[in-house]
DNA sequence: AACCCGTACAACCGCCTGCTT
DNA sequence: CAAGCAGGCGGTTGTACGGGT
C-alpha cells in the first residue's frame, strides 16, 4: 500500500508566496486556528499543498518570527548548538526565540559551516571568548554591529513578483502588524532591546562552558522550548498559567503581556534576567 | 550592456514519528 | 495490534539577486 500523497499535486501554485495568498492563509488561520494543513488549502481557497501552507506559515507569517539580520550572538549561540545537537535544527531553533529552523538551517548551509570550518583550520581549540573578531572587510559582518538599530533585510524586499495593489497591501501589512502585536506586545520593546539583552547575556553568562561541560544535560530546563515545561527558574520568576504538562495557557500569556512582566516567550526573551539567574546560586550549579 | 558565477534563501520532497481509529 | 493520517524534520533544489568581467 502506497503513501498517499499530501496533496494532489495538479493545478496547485508552487514557488514563491504571493502577498494575496499569505493574506488568505493568515486570514484564515486567524479566523480558525492552525491545524488540518492537508484540508486547509480546500477550505481557505488556496491552490497550494497543505504542507506548503504549514511551512509558509511556520516559517515567515507566524506572528513572533524574526526575519533576517542573525546577530553574531545568535551566530555564536548556533555554532555551540550545532556542536551539542548537530543538524537537529528544529532544537537549535527552540533555543533562539523568533527563529526558525529553516533560516537557521540555511544560515548555517551559506555562512556558519564555511565559518566554522575556518576557524576548525586556523585554530582548533579556540573557545568561544576568543572567537576571532571579524576582519573588517568581511562582508559577513553583522549589520547589528554596525548600526544602532538593526534594519531588518528580509527576501520581501528583493521580491519583485508582488502583484497587490497598494490598498490592498496596505491590508495585508496592517493585518500582519496587528497579529503580531496581539500576540505580542512586547515586539517594540524587544525590537530595541534585543540586541542589547542578548549581548548582555553572552556576556554575563559563559555558554561556552555549558556546552561543553556535562551540564549540557541541563539545557533543556535552562533553555526552555516553547511549551517545554520548566523546572529551574529564577526566584524572582514568575510563570504564567500553564497546564499540567508546563504548557503555557493562553490566559496566563495576556496577563503577563497586559502586566509587562519580564519573561516574554517567543521573541522577547529578558535575556538579563536569565544571565543573572544563571549567575545566582539557584543557577541549575551552571557556575561551578 | 550582456553574460557568468557565487550567494542567499524560500520552497519542495521524502522520510519519520506519534496519535487516532 | 495494525493501518492510516497529520504533522514535523532535515536534506535538497530552484530562483532571484548582486558583483565581477
Amino acid at each position: 500500500m502506497g503513501r498517499r500523497p499530501c496533496c494532489a499535486k495538479e493545478g496547485l501554485n508552487r514557488g514563491i508566496w504571493t502577498a494575496g495568498e499569505d493574506k488568505i492563509l493568515v486570514d484564515y488561520i486567524e479566523a480558525h486556528g492552525e491545524g488540518k494543513w492537508r484540508d486547509l488549502p480546500q477550505r481557505a481557497g488556496l491552490k497550494r499543498c497543505g504542507k506548503s501552507c504549514r511551512l509558509r506559515w511556520l516559517n515567515y507569517l507566524r506572528p513572533g518570527i524574526k526575519r533576517g539580520n542573525i546577530s553574531m550572538d545568535e551566530e555564536e549561540l548556533i555554532i555551540r548548538l550545532h556542536k551539542l545537537l548537530g543538524n537537529r535544527w528544529s532544537l537549535i531553533a527552540g533555543r533562539l526565540p523568533g527563529r526558525t529552523d529553516n533560516e537557521i538551517k540555511n544560515h548555517w548551509n551559506t555562512n556558519l559551516s564555511k565559518k566554522v570550518q575556518d576557524q576548525t583550520h586556523q585554530n582548533p581549540v579556540k573557545r568561544s571568548n576568543e572567537l576571532e573578531p571579524r576582519s573588517e572587510t568581511s562582508k559577513e559582518e553583522s549589520p547589528s554591529r554596525l548600526e544602532p538599530h538593526p534594519v531588518i533585510r528580509t527576501k520581501a524586499i528583493r521580491c519583485t513578483r508582488v502583484i497587490l495593489p497598494p490598498p490592498l497591501m496596505d491590508q495585508v501589512a496592517s493585518k500582519a502588524t496587528s497579529f503580531r502585536n496581539s500576540n505580542s506586545e512586547t515586539s517594540s520593546y524587544t525590537s530595541s532591546r534585543q540586541s542589547d539583552l542578548s549581548s548582555h547575556f553572552l556576556a554575563d553568562f559563559n555558554i561556552d562552558d555549558l556546552l561543553m561541560s556535562d551540564e549540557a544535560q541541563n539545557l533543556d530546563s535552562c533553555f526552555p522550548l516553547e511549551g517545554e515545561k520548566v523546572n529551574c527558574y529564577p526566584s524572582n520568576f514568575t510563570l504564567p498559567a500553564h497546564d499540567d504538562a508546563g504548557c503555557i495557557r493562553s490566559e496566563g500569556l495576556d496577563r503577563w503581556r497586559d502586566n509587562d512582566e519580564p519573561f516574554q516567550p517567543n521573541g522577547s526573551f529578558d535575556f538579563n534576567s536569565l544571565a543573572s539567574f544563571l549567575n545566582s546560586d539557584d543557577g541549575c550549579g551552571l557556575d561551578e
